[in-house]
DNA sequence: CACTAAGGACCGACGGCTGAGCCTTTCGGT
DNA sequence: ACCGAAAGGCTCAGCCGTCGGTCCTTAGTG
């Protein structure tokens, strides 16, 4: 019994089931509160917002978020006890990036079975992004990110500060484009990206191949040049791909 | 004031006010409703479920959106009042896409203003979709692209016609990576394009350069050449800007 | 004519979010 | 030493969307 039927045969060769069970896929939206957990974690695990980083007071947080203000403190409440944030009362108070932050959780089992689409979806983020960076890229913003990519080069040994600065680099890529909407995009990519890439080990020789990587992607910003800039991306992004790939799971059912 | 204070000022030079921004940008998510309307009409206004197709029945659809009965119709009652649905009763009846779709209603004035980010969304996605597929499209999967490429050839006088099977080939390279995650990617983006499309004018010319555009990158996609696949893709995607800057008012503020 | 598969309608319960008010802590200034 | 401002901490009533049932109506099929 088929789910749908086309009332004419019309376009049917065009047409293809593929699509339509995405059409039909669940509509699942996260609550505010879960919205905002994750957006405030995202941020700080990526060292968006280094320790000791001090938020906006809550009155003014909830109005930006455009949450209430009870919502945003369950928000901020989880993330204090998960060790995230911290909050001291009073005059002069507010809510702190947490000095120590707490280890990374392993990531969910199903996110890790699905690393393959995350991979995908980071290809089909990052890509496009080099390719308007290089077009619009100013001297500044190459500048700055030739200075992240120069500082990477003395974290090689010390892959925390390796990934942070790496992170840096890709939404400063993001920013080079002038659209919010893709430093968003970016940013969720590199969040779930994160998970999968803290399972593996990183000697030194690889990250350097990365850096010299994006020392390339680099190059092509500088003279504005959206192919290659892109074609360095796909290599980029296609060498995590490989690494990831030797040591995952087989693929996913 | 400054509205967030770093508590040290290690790693300044690497930080950047711009991404703080989208950090605390509003959230702001879609209610189950809302989103059952957008996504059902937006298949519908693509042409992914053509007129006259019958949707499942409302019991098992609810079961496949993960949603209630009573939301689901909420949003088959709405998309049956602005005229994209008609529903029989009784046995063999069903909810079916009405044959003749409402005119598209012109997209909010806020959506045309931003129409420039619109775009850059829709080169960060397509980009990377066309290198995946380059790398992955099977010969089935690339015979049936050139199907629909050569099918265009015959469209370039009827507009309607055209977008629906342009929409085809560009969900179609999504559809060939094989990641369902891209699929909803480029559905969403080309849904928010058609909106922008439609307000300007096509001389056949036009669309006979940009389904010439469309082999160039099928011709990619059989020789499995990634970088040329995203290199003309860059092209396709900059031509439509190009043509939208033409018509479309100043910059955003 | 009975059965069945479909849409159509209703309603009670629940949970998340809102908005507002009030308390407590701490600092700066007078 | 006091007061006021600025921050987080707490509580509660109410709204709205969502759930998940139950029942009705319509119309083909055997």
């Amino acid at each position: 019994m088929p789910a749908l039927e086309q009332g004419t045969s019309r376009a049917a060769s065009l047409e293809s089931a593929a699509s339509l069970e995405t059409v039909f896929a669940p509509v699942r939206s996260l609550t505010a509160f879960e919205e905002t957990v994750d957006r405030l974690g995202t941020a700080i695990r990526l060292g968006l917002l280094p320790p000791g980083t001090r938020l906006p007071a809550e009155r003014e947080l909830c109005a930006k978020l455009g949450i209430a203000r009870s919502t945003l403190r369950q928000a901020l409440i989880a993330l204090g006890q998960s060790g995230h944030l911290r909050a001291t009362r009073g005059r002069g108070g507010g809510t702190f990036v947490a000095e120590e932050l707490p280890p990374a959780a392993p990531p969910p089992s199903d996110a890790v079975e699905a690393w393959r689409e995350t991979c995908d979806q980071r290809m089909s983020v990052e890509v496009g992004i080099a390719a308007l960076a290089a077009e619009r890229a100013s001297a500044e913003q190459t500048a700055l990110l030739r200075e992240v990519v120069d500082a990477i080069e003395s974290m090689l040994e010390d892959f925390p500060a390796y990934r942070q600065a790496d992170v840096r680099f890709h939404i400063g890529l993001a920013e080079a484009t002038g659209t919010p909407r893709l430093v968003t995009a970016m940013t969720e990519v590199q969040g779930a990206m994160t998970g999968l890439i803290d399972l593996i080990a990183h000697p030194p020789e690889v990250l350097a191949s990365a850096n010299a990587q994006h020392r390339r992607i680099l190059e092509a910003l500088h003279v504005h040049d959206e192919v290659a800039a892109a074609k360095e991306m796909i290599e980029h992004v296609k060498a995590t791909e490989h690494i990831l790939a030797g040591l995952m799971p087989g693929e996913e059912a």
